[in-house]
DNA sequence: GACAAGCAGATTGTCGACAATCTAACAAGA
DNA sequence: TCTTGTTAGATTGTCGACAATCTGCTTGTC
């Protein structure tokens, strides 16, 4: 017997399909905070009958990045300043937390996984990729919570990288400015690898506060333009 | 103008009650973990139609209680031991955060409504109703969350609670023994009332030890059960 | 002109039926 | 006997149509 081993085969039901176009909608910004979801629209643009959209829809209100209102309809969430102060906070205690779990679990495969989501960070950052580079520098974080072997905590880090994503995606949208070129990862990087846990964690909590301070200006920014109306 | 606050009133969709039920269904142990949802058979129970169900089963698979499987079905979430481990070592770090960001909004009504709660559970232990307790137990222990002022913070600890309060139910219908009479949540309250942040960060830390082991026994129990199939 | 009642139009919620897929039992062949 | 192909039944996924609800406009009355 060949010592292959097949991974499972993708879902390839509709509803499935659908929500990963509509979650990449939503956290890329092409459709905007408050705006509503109309499904018949929807559902004949993506030429699919409203049931699995709606189910869809459904899934996404649980994830958090969709709200329903009976009977009015499905918005993109709004964002506002204290949401994303609040999200940051919970993420530098679950940093903390992953980073203590995934310590001792360190080995060669997890240093050459940190280097390769590394190297893909990079990449995006050459080629001005916004989006990609949002996508990867999250997933480069989140390896400590894959390695933390905690399913839970796992589970409640993917939740909130959604909205991370989205208010990075904000962000980046908001300012017509090139991305910055230089790699803010390298430090985190060479902490994971080295042998000071205290130092990883503090660095992971300064490292985060500072891109927060650009984030939070736009946040308020948004808050002001929100009591305009 | 008077100075009447009217909650929202409730969805009246069948949507939303039917994930009532079928929550209550799972968290009280009435719907056994690993069990098939069927389709039908549910819906015709109910007397409503497949559609509403069915999204009803998204918001929960999406809720963590249950799991999906294209084509194959719908089924009550397994509890392992590594599960209740895992979300139990999150719920230690989730309090003491909740712990500091509660501590200084501390205020009459938040004592207030402490004693309330502190109240509901021992009236439940007296009265024998297992199912209550837990559930009590667990609005006292939430109250942290919710006077944290952080929603992120709140909604994670909700997704948690569930599983929680289904890991409970399962252990109580597991052992046939009566609940403990003893009130051992005088001290957790006494604390929160108090002026020591640590002691009571600690202490929150102990107690859910203490539950933990037993709770744990329980899911090795399962383990084993498990392996022999 | 202000205001309430009532009437379209649009949108969401729900239903019953059909299509796609899986499972398990059975038959055929090596 | 074991494996493979086939088939029938059950179950999930999807569809199109109808019912319930909301929104905004119009109308009529004061």
């Amino acid at each position: 017997m060949a010592k292959l081993d097949f991974s499972p085969i993708a879902d390839t039901t509709r509803r499935a399909e659908i929500v990963a176009l509509l979650r990449r909608a939503i956290l890329t910004g092409q459709l905007e905070p408050g705006q509503k979801l109309n499904e018949l629209r929807i559902s004949e643009q993506m030429r699919v009958s409203r049931a699995p959209l709606r189910e869809a829809m459904r899934e996404l209100v649980q994830e958090g990045i969709l709200t329903s209102i009976p009977y009015a309809g499905t918005f993109v969430i709004e964002v506002t300043a204290k949401d994303i102060i609040d999200a940051y906070s919970l993420n530098q205690v679950l940093d903390e937390f992953a980073i203590e779990r995934t310590w001792p679990q360190r080995d060669q495969r997890f240093f050459d996984e940190l280097d390769r989501r590394h190297e893909a960070v990079k990449q995006a950052t050459r080629a001005l990729d916004t989006t990609r580079q949002i996508e990867t520098a999250l997933q480069l974080h989140g390896l400590i919570y894959e390695w933390a072997d905690n399913s839970v905590l796992l589970e409640t880090w993917q939740r909130l990288t959604s909205r991370l994503q989205m208010y990075f995606a904000l962000h980046q949208r908001a300012r017509n400015e090139p991305v910055p070129a230089e790699d803010v990862h390298e430090t985190y990087v060479a902490l994971l690898k080295g042998s000071d846990m205290r130092a990883a964690q503090r660095h992971a909590r300064e490292h985060i506060d500072l891109d927060f301070e650009e984030l939070l200006a736009y946040a308020r920014g948004l808050e002001k333009r929100a009591s305009k109306n």
